[in-house]
DNA sequence: ACACGCTTCATACTTTCGGATGATTTACAA
DNA sequence: TTGTAAATCATCCGAAAGTATGAAGCGTGT
């Protein structure tokens, strides 16, 4: 693989310095002649414009990827134990040293509720809301809300 | 067809032409100089290595044929997803007209990223991710990221 | 009685989210 | 050609969330 391509390059510099010869060469010859600027210019704009187009095809080409890719997906089938029956890991909880308010609180946050709707749910203030889900997040290590439903739900302590 | 062919040809005509003035302009200006003709000459070079490039990639742009390409999978029994072989409900998504962005934003907001990191994750600015998760709330008919986060995991869009 | 943890609530401040709206670009379809 | 959808980014503003800190009441166990 990457030889080819540094063959490439050196395919390309080498045609570049052909150019470049060439272009001594016309330049040493039509200056001898007066008058023959104009020529000389159109022939290194249709060169080099030829140059550009042939190394934007090279470039485009070299570019042009056919990717097949083959995907064999399997699946089991396992007995299925429904969220009905859910049962929160205790050693979890225990270990975390998480209180019950702060795992009705978890619950809340993990529907979807906003602190004031926990807080009317609860019969709490908003304030009391708030420092059990700042001392829930410290326990589970955590910064946000949506961090606190993942790794709840990871640890097996919600649904 | 044609017409469009022809007009853009046109525009190419103009815009060598304008070229072409500009080179009378650079040889008229820069002639003046001594020692002037290598820089002008390197000035013609590139620009029409440029108007190569520009030119190759216009009309190989113009030749570009899409090809699609319709695969149909055939699934057998998803009916529990664990959740190392998830699946995503692509009825779901479908259903809910899902883009693949609000995807990925909605994958990410999962795992308690912020909207910062989701920029950063993705290569996208704030504003932009902003709008993504407003038509995702919009379009899973929520308010916030964890509604959105429980309305995915139970349509089976997420894990 | 007293320490300890849980629960409750408060103030003040910063950060993150979310809503509304508009612009631009690109790709694709009618 | 025109229209539509997706994706990108932006500003402004208000709501929600989160941080830090202090404090008070209430059971439980020693």
């Amino acid at each position: 693989m990457k030889r080819v391509f540094v063959r490439r390059m050196i395919g390309y510099a080498a045609a570049l310095a052909a150019l470049l010869l060439l272009l001594q060469w016309m330049q040493y010859r039509l200056l001898l002649l007066d008058h023959a600027t104009e020529i000389y210019i159109t022939g290194i704009a249709l060169l080099f414009t030829a140059l550009g187009i042939w190394l934007a095809k090279k470039l485009t080409k070299a570019r042009t990827v056919v990717v097949t890719e083959t995907v064999v997906v399997e699946k089991e089938v396992p007995v299925y134990t429904s969220s009905a029956t859910f049962t929160p890991d205790r050693e979890a909880i225990g270990r975390l040293g998480l209180s019950s308010r702060e795992l009705e609180v978890l619950g809340a946050i993990a529907s979807g509720a906003t602190n004031q709707e926990i807080a009317d749910l609860l019969f709490l203030s908003l304030n009391t809301v708030k420092t059990h889900t700042a001392r829930l997040f410290e326990k589970l290590d955590v910064r946000r809300r949506t961090q606190a439903v993942e790794k709840g739900k990871r640890l097996g302590i919600i649904p």
